[in-house]
Order: C-alpha cells, then structure tokens, then sequence
RNA sequence: GUCCCGUUCGUCUAGUGGCCUAGGACUCAGGAUUUUCAUUCCUGCAACAGGGGUUCAAUUCCCCUACGGGAUGCCA
C-alpha cells in the first residue's frame, strides 16, 4: 500500500489553464494511468491577493473538457482532503509552529517595504540581493515582546548555511545546491496563509504523494522543501522537473507571445485529442518514431525515464498539422457535434441533418482548426459573390452553353444523386464537347463561388435540386 | 550579479564510444495522384555550439568557454 503511485497536479487557479500546465497535468496523468496509480487534483490557492473570481470552476470546466479525469480532488473528494489550500490553513498553521519549536523556522517581523529597501540597497551595492537574517538573530524576549505588540510576522524557514545538498532528479539525476545560496524562505505570511513552500510539502506527505512531476522553475526551491522533509523526518517523493516550454524566442512560454490558455485553444477549434497528442511530444518521445496518439496509446506507452532535459518551443505549425489530422480521421459524427457551435455563431441554418453531415465531411478534409469550418463552408450557405474575373469566365460562350444544358437537364431529374451527376458530366462532354477545366471550373464557379474546391458531385449534393437550379439561373445571361 | 539547469536540422526529437554517409516528424521546395483545391504518396533541403582532453575510435565520456533558460518574492 505504502507503495502505492500517487500523483498530483497542483494549478493555482489563475483563470485560465496554462498549456504549459495541462502538459504537467498529462504527464502525472499519464504516470498515474500506466503505474494503476492515482491522479490527483489540489487547488493551490494560498494567494489571497490574487483571487479569481470563478478561476477554480474555469480550472476544473477546461480540465474536464480536455478530457483528463482525476481520482481525487475538488468536486469529487477523497480520503485525504480538503483538496482546496485555503480550506487547510489550520494544517499548515499547526506544522509551523512544530517547526518554531523545533527551531527550524523563526518569527520575522520584517515589513515589506524594509525588505524591498534592503533588496534596492545590495543591487545598489551591487551584492547579492536576499534576505539579510536580521530577525533570525532576535532574542527570545524580542520576539516575545513583538508578539505582545501584534506586530505583524511571518514564519521563515531557518535553513543551514554550510555545505550543501544533494538530490536525485528522475530527468535531471544528480543536484548538487550550496545551502548559502539558499534565502531563508517565507513559509507563512503575514495573513495567516502559508506560501507555496510550506504548503506543497506538507499536502504532498499528507496526501501520500509519491511522485512529484512538475516544472523545472521548481528545481532551485527543492532544497527548501527537502529541508522541511528532514526537519519532519518524512520521506520526500521522488522528484521530476519537466523541461520548460518555451516561445519561439526560447524564453519561457508566455502570453504576449501568443495564446497559452487551453481554453483559448478548445474554442479556437484545436480537439483535445490533438492537443494531448502535441503536448505529450513537448519533452517526450517514445521509443518508436511514432507522433500521433491516442489518449489510451499515450497511457501505454509513457515513462519519465523518456522525458528530455532541455526546454521545448511551442510549435503552433506542428498543432495545426495534427489537428488537422485528427479532423480528418475522427468520427464524422463526432466532428459535427464539435463544429456546429461554429455554425450556429455564423448563423448558418444546419437544420438538415443530412446535409449538415455531408458538409462536415467535405469541409474537414480542408482545415486544420475547426474555427475555420464555417469560412470553408460559406458557398453551400450564401450565393455566391462574383468579381470581374469571374464574370468574364461566366459570360464565355462555353460556360453560358453549359449553365443553359444543365439549367434544362437538371429540371428533368427526379432526384439528385453522384450519378446523375456524373452522368450529366458525361454527356456534357459528349453533347457539347466541353471537358475538364473548361467543364469543371465554369460550373463550380456558378454553384460555389470559386473554381477549386470539393469534388463536382458533392457539391450538387449538397445544394439540392433547387438550390443548384437556381444558381444556374442566376448566372444565365449573366450581365 | 549569484546559484541551478540545459545545448543534435528553423522547430519537436531519435541515437550510440565504432552500426552515423547522424534517423523520424512538422515546416519549406519539387514531383506523382486528383477536373481543380484539399488529402495521400514519393523525393529533396537542413543539425551533433566552440575548444581542449581521455581513447585505437567521440555526436556519445571529462574539463573549459560561449550561448540559452530558470531561480533569486509575504506569486505559484
């Protein structure tokens, strides 16, 4: 039992999930599912200054979305909640004072401003900025005396100052940190709330975490949370620090430089299955040369021993190539569920099921955002809107011999089929001599608009009879 | 500045002391298929950061340098 894989992903609710974030959550997710281990989900939000109003629904709602479904958590529970930091605050509060009395944290009573003064004072000086340990020096009695007062503190770690520490990273193996580079790190604010440091040591051993898999911005705090561990006398989980996903310019991946929000991708028309599939390749790579996965194959197929150490940029091109492959190969059934928000905000009438589907399988062979459905499949909507160009194409002799043999045959036909179609195709290059591009361009251009797109057939198809009949004839003696 | 981490085609990456003339994918270019477009297929372009070692042999091991990134918050 002891044994037993358990992992987490522990987002501060931001307001949106960072895609950056949704690779941490796939990789402990993955992790979890190829060990039979547990997946687990804690709100990490301890920042009272940056509360999000309806942050923590918009979490869980993308999360949900995208498909990743955790074991235990908010919403669902377990055996070792509350899975909110804000609701543990007595937790943390209660191990804090077990440090102060095991000397391992102090009262610091420094204020803000003191410290950003000091900070401004050693770049001045052009020293090292971090913390001076002023108030790890305090006597007994000052401390007592500050507290009297109701002096504002916070709990600092008192961490060693000689020599150094070393730890094993399952990406990065072997880390060696001088403890004199280490601040004495801020463990409870000043409102009562504990600090990421504090609070993620103790959730993680509380919630029996044994594995943590997060990013590498992480890797230079260990040494303050293997301290907490120590002074606890718990055994720390096995670390991995996820190479960082970058921009195009390599520096750390950011707005600014584009969207990082998952949710900003599900609308923009990225699947889920596609954006698992990329970012699961953003610092992994399975034995194979293997790039599309599925979900379930991903589950397989994953293991840290295979994660690589340097930073990965966020390739929008390769997204857009797998989306587009998935668009392609997904059910039909399941792409029209997922487009006809898009057309239903483009005010197209979808109301003939049949013929939405039809349009669905011709238009998703063409993009590779699903956002881009409704652009792709504006002529079967609108009438088509022609330039000079087009005009004179359609005022050729050719062309206008043709709209009139088809306006006349096609009255004719009963019922509107592929072969009818092409059986029409056939005779209008029999009967008027008129065949490939002199024969396929005029006609698509009349029906749709412009002369590449779908193939003939489908394109009639989907029109209908009337509808094709009546665009014929609003190109006939075209003026 | 200091500490930590990293460095294979433009990008994601495979790779090992000899199998490397360094493999795959995206992008790009060319070609084939298609009435056209898209798809698909084929071909091509393109990389071991630099310098020292170690070794019979180094892209692979060690050191240095350079470059990049992260951390350095009462943010996470």
């Amino acid at each position: 039992m002891s044994n037993e894989i358990r992992v987490r992903f522990a987002p501060s609710p931001t307001g949106y999930l960072h895609v950056g974030s949704l690779r941490t959550a796939l990789y402990n997710y993955l992790y979890a599912k190829k060990t039979g281990g547990k997946f687990i989900l804690r709100i990490e939000d301890t920042d009272q200054t940056r509360y999000i109003e309806g942050a923590v629904e918009n979490l869980l709602n993308t999360l949900k979305s995208i498909g990743l479904e955790y074991d235990e958590g908010p919403e669902k529970g377990g055996d070792y909640g509350p899975y909110f930091q804000s609701q543990r605050t007595a937790i943390y509060r209660k191990y804090a004072n077990e440090l102060i009395e095991k000397d391992a944290a102090y009262y610091c009573f420094c204020t803000p401003e003191q410290l950003e003064k000091m900070r401004k004072e050693q770049i001045a000086r052009g020293i090292d900025a971090r913390y001076d340990e002023r108030c790890r020096k305090l006597s007994k009695d000052e401390i007592k005396e500050n507290l009297a007062k109701g002096k504002p503190y916070v709990i600092r770690e008192k961490l060693p100052k000689e020599g150094e520490i070393v730890f094993y990273d399952i990406v990065r193996d072997r880390v060696a940190i001088k403890w004199e580079t280490v601040d004495d790190q801020v463990l409870i604010k000043s409102d009562g709330f504990p600090t990421y440091h504090l609070a993620n040591v103790i959730d993680d051993h509380l919630m029996k975490i044994s594995h943590i898999i997060r990013g590498e911005e992480w890797l230079s705090s260990v040494p303050k949370h293997l301290f907490l561990y120590n002074v606890f006398g718990w055994k720390p989980p096995k670390m991995c620090h996820l190479p960082l996903l970058l921009n195009p310019d390599k520096s750390k991946l950011s707005k600014r430089q584009g969207d990082v929000a998952v949710e900003d991708f599900l609308a923009k028309g990225y699947l889920p299955e596609a954006l698992l599939n990329f970012v699961a390749l953003l610092g992994w790579h399975s034995k194979s040369d293997e790039e599309l996965y599925t979900l379930e194959k991903l589950e397989q197929e994953f293991s840290l021993k295979r994660i690589s150490k340097s930073g990965a940029v966020f390739d929008i091109e390769k997204l857009n190539w797998i989306n587009g492959h998935y668009l392609r190969s997904l059910e039909p059934g399941y792409i029209a569920i997922k487009a006809r928000p898009y057309f239903i905000k483009a005010g197209y009438d979808i109301s003939n099921e049949e013929q939405y589907l039809k349009i669905i399988d011709v238009a998703r062979n063409r993009i590779s955002v699903l956002s881009d459905i409704t652009k792709i499949s504006k002529p079967f909507f609108i009438e088509p809107d022609f330039n000079e160009e087009d005009k004179m194409l359609i005022n050729e002799e050719n062309s206008q011999k043709l709209y009139s043999f088809w306006f006349e045959n096609l009255k004719e036909i009963e019922t509107i089929s592929d072969e009818a179609v092409n059986n029409l195709l056939q005779r209008s290059t029999e009967e008027l001599g008129i065949k490939g591009k002199d024969l396929y361009f005029p006609l698509r251009l009349a029906l749709f608009g412009i002369v590449h797109g779908p193939e003939f057939p489908a394109i009639i198809n989907i029109l209908g009879k009337d509808e094709t009949i009546k665009r014929l004839s609003n190109v006939l003696d075209f003026e």
